[in-house]
This record gives structure tokens, C-alpha cells and sequence, in this order.
RNA sequence: GCGCCAGUAGCUCAGUAGGAUAGAGCAACGGCCUUCUAAGCCGUGGGUCGGGGGUUCGAAUCCCUUCUGGCGCGCCA
């Protein structure tokens, strides 16, 4: 249990042992203790702590809060004086303010310390495996914007839920199957063709993009017009796995050029291959949920609360989508993960509802699949809004980002706002990589930070171990809000695991860095008393691991000089 | 037509398992560098939380209704 937590937990207790005394002496009336919090209340003015008990037993004890609230706090510490609690104080509507004891802060961030780098980490998740999969984008082509919001949520959300004590799995899947394939092999037979100086006709929806033909021309620099005289079914097929497989490599790259790195790239076409698509037929039809129709298979959703009945297999027999996305996520339960998470663009949640209505009528635990939906990001340049399409080859691609902005920069920038608020980039502001950028700033403080404990080793001065450092002294303002900030962190990381939310994480050390700025423009830590120096000293050591912790959980570096 | 997401300061957005006087950054204005990085700090101004009802000790947060924007509702994925 870190600080807080064990805090919270005794203050919890405390207010407890209050209430069942007033009971016992008569005083207050209540069946049921209400389910109360402690929180930590947003204006220091109110506390470290606050208690919402006295108003939620209001209407048992047919009491006025705030009477109540004097009732509970004239019990607290009757019988056993207080460790870190220096007063309670009733408040507003009757909330129950704790004020903590400088020691309670200093014995705070002995804690943090003494936790080194794993400060902030906790057992929340308590070992639970949990699959992630995001971006999935088609590898029919590279990756875009929004697959570059999708992959930075997607990474830190692994990486926040692994911080947690989650065990987290990172997957990509490939849909490397299906219609839009067959397409694909039409438009790259038709570049084929025409690169050779032969008649073709360009499918009327295929993939109109530079690439196909890029990547048309390598295979004719590697293979020579040898395809020509090979029948077109084989033609496309060599011509589609040649391409795939240096379309899937080129993801691959930008993702990692990204700081992305997945534990598992699973392919649709094996499900195919496997004859797993075809057992979920097997399975409906044993359920008896099983229908034919117009020459088709299909699942009769409705009668598993879906509006309507979804084609498994078309008329001319080939599985659906659908059907593959079925399989696969059948597939994810099978390997024994406990929760399933995707994160998918808003475009998708027609499939949502379908898909758990599927899996849950298969027996697989519905609600153990959570779906992310990011909203889409919208392309600004120029002050005009860009349509991307992939079709059309209008879109700006990852690598293209990442030349122009940087990695931390873009992933700081997707991660700073909720998955579901649609966002615009402006690409011209992003490309003038200002200063105005919020990374920076958080990146400067750490910079700072390191280069107060670099001169501090220059000069010889060594940090004390833990047991010889006074925290005590650490007395100013500025000293003691960033303290309260820091010992946060491992409540901020196990709350953005548990909401599935990373923008609180990006928030947070926002918050963090300014407290630090602030505490840095007061406080000199070089060359003041030797006492107060080492503590100070410390708590810039905490600070930068801090800092430093949350920048890598959202994929961002964290410089020792700028 | 039905469904999902959003609407909060001039701009971009936090805050939503109900909590105290609704926050931050940018922009505007005024201060602070002979000492650890001024990419910084301190201060000022700025709001019918889209509108209207309701639930209760208390609502930006929950419910109903309505307006606006985005996206879905394929034998595409």
C-alpha cells in the first residue's frame, strides 16, 4: 500500500470507531454505515483530507449534517490520540476536513524515496492479464494520423496498466484477408500492368494511392515483368503477399520509430486457415442461432439483443468480416486473457454492440470486452480542413508526423486529450514545433532538475541515505505543495489504468512540472544550510523520477539537457 | 428516423462512480534575470458549464426534453 492509501485507510478506520461510538453512547442513530470517501480535497485551504460521512447519514440519523459532522469529529481521537493527524475541522455543508502534520508529508516522501524508481508502481491490477490491441490498421498502406492517435493511446494505456500491476499484452491485429485484400490485389495488378506498358483497367474503388505504384515498381526491379505471362488469379496473389508483407514491414518501422512495440502481430488469414472462422458457423448452428436466408449464413442477433439478424457467411460463401472478428476474439479469450481491450475509431462502433452480442452468445464474458472509441482527428492546414482518405492517397502519413514534429511532441500531443473528444491537429502550428508546446515545458523541468543534482555531484555533495535526511525542514509553501503533488503519483497511475484513461497521466505531470518551476523560482537547493540542502535535494531526486515516470508511460523522453 | 460521442473563458481543452468559491495552457495586460537552465516565475482581467425542466442537503457531473457539430446504422472493414 503506498502513503495515501495507507492514509486514507486509517482515517477511514478512524471515522468509523467515531460513528459506532456516538451509536453506542446514544447520540446518533443510523442501521448502516453509508459507504463514505476520503477525498482529497482540490483547495488545500480545506485539508489533506475530506470526509462526505456526516452528509450521507443525514437522512438515517434524521440529523443536519453539519451536526452530525460535530458529533463524529468531538469522538475522533478520544481514545487514542493521533499520529499524523494535526486537526479536524467541520466545513460547508458538513464536510470532515483533516489537517495533516508536517511529519505526515516528510514521512511521505522518505516513503517515495526509499521506493527508488519503482515509486509510483503499485498492485492494483493485481497480475491480471489484459490484451490491448490497437492501430489494426489495413496494411493495404501506411499509417496515418489517426492511426498515430490511436497507437499513442493505445501504447500508453499498456504502459500505464503494466505501471498498475497489470500484465499487459500489446497486439496488432492483421486483416490480411477479406475484400478489401482482393481490391488490393485488383489495384496492384492494374499498376502492374500499366508500369509494363500493358492494357489495365484500375478497379473504380481501388487503392488510387502513390504507394501502390512505389511499391509496383519494386516488385518489378526484384522480379522483372515474369508475371506477365502468369495467370491472374496467381499474378495477384504473388503480387498481394509480395506487397503485404512490405507494407506490414514499413508499419512496423513507422511504429517503432513511434516507441511502439507490440508483443503480438496476429494475422486474420491464419484464423481463415485454421478453420476457425468456419467452427463459429459450427458453434452458432449447435447453439441453434444458426439462420439461412437469401442463400446466406447467418447469426441471429437479434434474439441476443441486437435490432437485427448478421450475415456470417455471404451468398457467394465467403465469411464476413464479422465472422474472422468473431474467431479472433474468441481466439483472445481461449489464450486466457481475464480482459479484453481494443481501441478502435468512432467510425467503428456500429460493430461494438454486434461483436459482444457475438462472443456473449458463445458463452465468452461480454462485458470483459471494453471497447475504446477514439473520435477521429480532423486535419487542419492552412486553416482548412484536409479529407483523408486512404482510397485517394490524401492523407498525411506517421513517418510524415514524425519528420515534421518529432516523436515526443506528437505523442504528447495525442495523449494530452480524451480518447473521446474529437480532435483537430493543425499541422501548420505542429509543424512550427513553438514553443508553446506543453512537452517542452514538462521536459525543462526535468532538464532543470538534473542539472541542480549533476552540479550538486561536481560539487561533491552526495545525497545522504534516507535515515540521516531531516524532510521536516522542508517548510515553504512552494516545498510542500509539490510534496502533496508527488505523493500522488502512484493514486494518478492506478486511477488512469482503471478509467482507461493516459490524458490524466499527461495532465498530471503537467501539474507537476509547474509546481516544480514554481518550487525551483523560491527555493534554492545549492549552497544553503547542509541540512536542508540534502532534503532538498531529495526532493528533487523524487521529482525528476516522478517526471521522468509519467513522460515514459506516454512514450515521451525525458532529457537531462536542453 | 434510430444510435454513439461531443458542446465549459477570446482559442485549445481538463474537471463527469454528485461535493465546498468551476480550473489549466495559449492569447491580452503589468512586474521579476550579478547566484542551481527566463523554454521559467509572480500578478491582473476574462464564464447564463449550449437552452429548458426534474431528482436532493448539494448538479458542469444523474434523469427527461430541446438545439448545434461529428460519426455510425452494408452479403465493406
Amino acid at each position: 500500500m503506498n502513503w495515501l492509501e495507507e492514509t486514507r485507510f486509517e482515517l477511514k478506520k478512524d471515522l468509523q470507531a467515531a460513528a459506532e461510538a456516538a451509536r453506542a453512547a446514544g447520540e446518533l442513530s443510523f442501521e448502516q454505515l453509508p459507504d463514505f470517501v476520503i477525498e482529497r480535497p482540490r483547495d488545500k485551504a480545506h485539508g489533506d483530507f475530506a470526509a462526505n460521512l456526516a452528509m450521507l447519514l443525514a437522512r438515517q440519523a434524521k440529523m443536519a449534517p453539519r451536526k452530525i459532522a460535530e458529533l463524529l469529529a468531538a469522538r475522533l481521537y478520544q481514545a487514542e490520540p493521533a499520529v499524523y493527524v494535526d486537526k479536524v475541522e467541520i466545513a460547508g455543508a458538513g464536510f470532515i476536513n483533516f489537517y495533516m502534520r508536517p511529519n505526515w508529508l516528510a514521512e511521505g516522501l522518505a516513503d517515495a524515496a526509499a521506493r527508488g524508481a519503482a515509486f509510483g508502481e503499485s498492485n492494483f491490477g493485481q497480475g491480471e492479464r489484459v490484451n490491448i490491441e490497437f492501430v489494426s490498421a489495413n496494411p493495404t498502406g501506411e499509417l496515418h494520423l489517426g492511426n498515430a492517435r490511436g497507437a499513442a493511446i493505445g501504447d500508453s494505456l499498456a504502459n500505464i496498466m503494466q505501471a498498475a500491476g497489470f500484465q499487459v499484452e500489446r497486439e496488432y491485429y492483421i486483416n490480411d484477408a477479406g475484400k478489401q485484400i482482393e481490391n488490393f490485389g485488383l489495384s496492384l495488378e492494374a499498376r502492374y500492368l500499366e508500369q509494363l506498358g500493358q492494357p489495365a483497367e484500375f478497379p473504380e474503388d481501388g487503392y488510387h494511392g502513390e504507394d501502390i505504384i512505389s511499391t509496383v515498381k519494386e516488385y518489378i526491379e526484384a522480379e522483372g515483368d515474369k508475371l506477365l505471362t502468369v495467370q491472374p488469379d496467381l499474378r495477384r496473389e504473388l503480387l498481394t503477399r509480395f506487397a503485404l508483407q512490405k507494407k506490414l514491414a514499413a508499419i512496423r518501422t513507422a511504429l517503432s520509430h513511434y516507441g511502439v512495440e507490440y508483443d503480438t502481430w496476429f494475422s486474420e488469414q491464419t484464423l481463415h486457415d485454421s478453420g476457425a472462422v468456419k467452427q463459429v458457423v459450427a458453434d452458432y448452428k449447435a447453439a441453434g442461432l444458426l439462420l439461412e436466408q437469401d442463400d446466406a449464413l447467418w447469426f441471429a442477433a437479434d434474439r441476443c439483443g441486437c435490432e437485427k439478424p448478421e450475415v456470417l457467411v455471404r451468398a457467394n460463401g465467403i465469411p464476413t468480416y464479422y465472422t474472422a472478428d468473431i474467431a479472433y476474439h474468441k481466439n483472445k479469450f481461449e489464450r486466457g486473457f481475464a480482459r479484453l481491450i481494443n481501441i478502435w475509431g468512432a467510425d467503428h462502433h456500429g460493430h461494438v454492440a454486434r461483436l459482444k452480442a457475438a462472443v456473449g452468445a458463445l458463452g465468452y464474458p461480454a462485458d470483459k470486452l471494453e471497447v475504446i472509441l477514439m473520435q477521429l482527428v480532423r486535419l487542419f492546414s492552412g486553416g482548412e480542413i484536409v479529407r483523408m482518405s486512404k482510397r485517394a492517397g490524401t492523407y498525411v502519413t506517421l513517418e510524415e508526423l514524425l519528420e515534421e514534429v518529432g516523436r515526443d511532441a506528437a505523442r504528447f500531443f495525442f495523449v494530452m486529450r480524451s480518447a473521446d473528444s474529437q480532435m483537430d491537429f493543425d499541422l501548420d502550428l505542429a509543424k512550427k514545433q513553438s514553443m508553446d508546446n506543453p512537452v517542452f515545458y514538462v521536459q525543462y523541468a526535468h532538464a532543470r532538475i538534473n542539472s541542480i543534482l549533476l552540479q550538486a555531484k561536481e560539487q561533491g555533495v552526495e545525497l545522504s541515505d534516507l535515515a540521516q535526511v531531516n524532510f521536516g525542514l522542508l517548510q515553504e509553501e512552494s516545498e510542500q505543495d509539490l510534496l502533496r503533488k508527488l505523493l500522488e503519483l502512484p493514486d494518478e497511475i492506478a486511477a488512469a489504468a482503471q478509467q482507461e484513461a493516459p490524458h490524466k497521466i499527461a495532465a498530471y505531470v503537467m501539474e507537476l512540472g509547474a509546481l516544480f518551476h514554481s518550487f525551483y523560482a523560491v527555493c534554492r537547493v545549492l549552497g544553503v544550510e547542509a541540512d536542508l540542502q540534502q532534503a532538498r535535494l531529495w526532493l528533487c531526486q523524487v521529482t525528476a523520477g516522478a517526471v521522468a515516470k509519467c513522460l515514459h508511460l506516454l512514450g515521451v523522453s525525458a532529457p537531462e539537457k536542453m
